[in-house]
DNA sequence: ACCCATTTGTCGTGGCGCAGCACAAACTAG
DNA sequence: CTAGTTTGTGCTGCGCCACGACAAATGGGT
């Protein structure tokens, strides 16, 4: 049985919504299972393969697809394989963190065709300049597309704090210090009307990279990112979880230790002081120990913690088996709410997750009441600090996978070949 | 812009399923914003009026909605109010809990149709007897609806424990003490197979009797039931969070007191040892006082303790105050995750929760990052026990919501008025 | 009492999109 | 080289909604 999705304001269906479904549902079972012939997609959609070849040549004439080679069969006449072609548009990400801006385009294929980065104090910054480097690094982003004759088709802005995604503002961001700031029209103020602009916020960002569309095994993920902070994002079913006002996902944030140390944000025994990078920190070393020397980059601190647990330093060892058991019962409380297929660690976590993930698996294990831990997996981030641009990328190119009718047909090129 | 929901076996739409989803439109709209002429759904809906003529036509014909009295506007001919019709389907919602096995029929207009109730201590039946009783009891249900010539549409039965959605099987259930019972298959083989059976998670369809289809500030909702043990269920955008495996909502077990009492599922500091109703007596009542006389019903001694709150007892209002605490900061912990519109408590929460509101809400300030609690509203459930089976009757009612084609058309009364 | 503007509901026509069927094209097996 | 199989593309038909026209039903003004 199928139906629209009602969940948006109610307006009807017409055979136009029809077209646009079709479309969506050949372009998507072309992402989500690879390249394949007209008579294959016919018949898994359940359709004729005369509805499937005007479907396919209406996605060809909008660039979206391209007929690739002939897959030969055991008999029978061979069928030209339908493919995906990411030469025509691309969906863009950017970040606002606190200490970097970045961007990302992403073809149909899931191909990163242009990144681009900046290093960046925001808090040396005002809130307009962090938006005038970002919008830079967005124009430099759509050059490389333009240069290549692909249009950019949307921008999803991750920030790191609450969103308000119908205004598009970033509500309260404690880690950028911004507050009640109008993402959304500043940046189309520098960038233009030419595409739309979406503001997110940067956890649910990342939790929908490491999601994977059509994969029944992906679809309920729950992303954990550590940095000083701890913050994450939920998918579930395939879309990110906002919550009533866009704020779900504040996970660092969460009572673990009600006698415990106090927090940043004021508060006593959040989740964040006892799995936080500091809490590794002043566990794993002394004050004048080098991993805790703030000019030395937060990359090879990490490393340097690597090194010593490979070596079997007792203390370093320690010191990730008493975060790493924290880090577990967090994730056993979030596992027993939620059901998660696959936590997945992100940033800081990912980095030294292997030695952590005994203490994490054994406390998930005794602390979800579901027999198995409920069949959640306990997985490292392999994305880095690009997740939320590569999920704002991504959510950007779901616009045309939902509608392909989106993307404007080309003029049709007399034999044009490439 | 609209599209099919792509989440379920991709299967392609023809104009069947156009159809499908402009009826299924019309009546969703008819029950989340009450009765209306033909014109104003075709304004609404953004469809011609000849449209929604033929629509409202077959939705006649399938006895789903009736024509009611005109609607006299300042001007112009006055229109003829469609709106839902209860006489022809009704949903069915089951129960098997750990002290009672219930039903309730809930037609399209959501009154309530016929309720049965029998005690039962499930732990002195085998899992066959039990069953019985229940299928017993519905077909009680449904003999009231034949009575009265309406058909049952789908029967959704809440269990308290895991449930794999898929097998229709109860994998594992502590408090009944059930594990592995083929519920749907069991049902099946007792009520035949005239419709549809739906095995679900209890704290699932209790949180989705508490949201409200259509209302937008009542689709994220959070469902905290108490008893001796602690479950819930998640309502996200209108729709039940079940997590990979159909594990999510179990609550009770998160784990708040590392160093606390030891739980009956045998960890340490879950939830439930610092809200359950025993922890709530242990703090309020000495060992021989008749509130904690297992003899007496749970809702007399929650009575007397309401009774003592209100006439100022230190004691019991400590108690309160100090059990609200442990709840809010569970509260605070879910709404940090999940944003929810509103929190929902039910069970013996929602018996003595006004005497516990202003812990509950200091905490719940207190311990979310967002700005006033992320907007998160706590709320005493007033449907009491019913609200499973509710939740449970409201599920299987969705699917003539979904597609109301699936409702057969009724035979043509020659100008029968009644 | 009458006319007019306004709104409602229905009917007929047209366009669009998919199903069903026939058929040519392209291949394998023998 | 033929028979059998599979693929892709026309063509026709049907269902559904949009559009426009029209009759029906009302209130307000004269």
């Amino acid at each position: 049985m199928r139906t629209f999705d009602g969940d948006e304001t109610s307006s009807s269906a017409d055979q136009l919504t029809l077209r646009r479904t079709n479309l969506g549902l050949v372009l998507r079972l072309l992402r989500d299972r690879g390249p394949r012939s007209r008579a294959k997609l016919a018949a898994e959609l359940g359709m004729t393969r005369s509805a499937v070849s005007t479907l396919v040549g209406e996605l060809e004439a909008r660039g979206l697809v391209r007929i690739g080679d002939l897959e030969r069969g055991a008999v029978g006449r061979p069928g030209t394989s339908v493919q995906l072609d990411g030469h025509a548009v691309a969906g863009l990400g950017a970040e606002v963190n606190v200490n970097h801006v970045s961007t990302m385009a992403l073809d149909l294929t899931g191909e990163v065709v242009s990144e681009h980065k900046l290093a960046l104090d925001a808090h040396a910054f005002t809130v307009e300049a962090v938006l005038d480097r970002l919008a830079d690094l967005v124009r430099q982003t759509t050059a490389d597309l333009t240069r290549r004759g692909i249009d950019p088709i949307g921008l999803t802005v991750g920030v790191a704090g609450l969103v308000d995604r119908e205004r598009g503002w970033l509500t309260f961001g404690p880690n950028l210090d911004w507050q009640d700031v109008p993402v959304h029209e500043l940046l189309r103020d520098r960038l233009g009307e030419a595409y739309p602009i979406t503001v997110e916020n940067e956890g649910n960002l990342a939790a929908l990279a490491e999601a994977t569309p059509g994969d029944r095994d992906r679809q309920d993920v729950l992303v954990l990112f550590g940095e000083v902070g701890v913050g994450g994002g939920i998918v579930a079913e395939g879309r990110p979880l906002r919550g009533r006002q866009g704020y779900a996902g504040e996970f660092g944030h969460m009572i673990v230790e009600p006698q415990g140390r106090r927090c940043g944000c004021g508060r006593v025994g959040c989740w964040e002081t006892v799995v936080g990078l500091r809490a590794l920190l002043d566990l794993a070393a002394d004050p004048d120990d080098q991993v805790r020397d703030p000019a030395m980059a937060i990359d090879e601190r990490l490393a340097e913690l690597n090194r010593r647990a490979s070596l079997g330093d007792t203390r370093t060892l320690d010191a990730l088996a008493q975060v790493g058991g924290w880090l577990g019962l967090g994730a056993a409380m979030l596992a027993n709410a939620l059901n998660p297929a696959a936590i997945v660690l992100s940033g800081y976590f990912a980095a030294v997750g292997e030695h952590m993930r005994p203490a994490i698996e054994s406390r998930l294990r005794d602390g979800v009441l579901a027999p198995d831990a409920g069949g959640t997996r306990v997985e490292l981030s392999t994305l880095g600090f690009t997740a939320a641009v590569r999920g704002g990328a991504g959510l950007s190119l779901d616009r045309v996978f939902a509608d392909p009718t989106s993307v404007e047909r080309r003029p049709v090129a007399a034999g044009a070949t490439r």
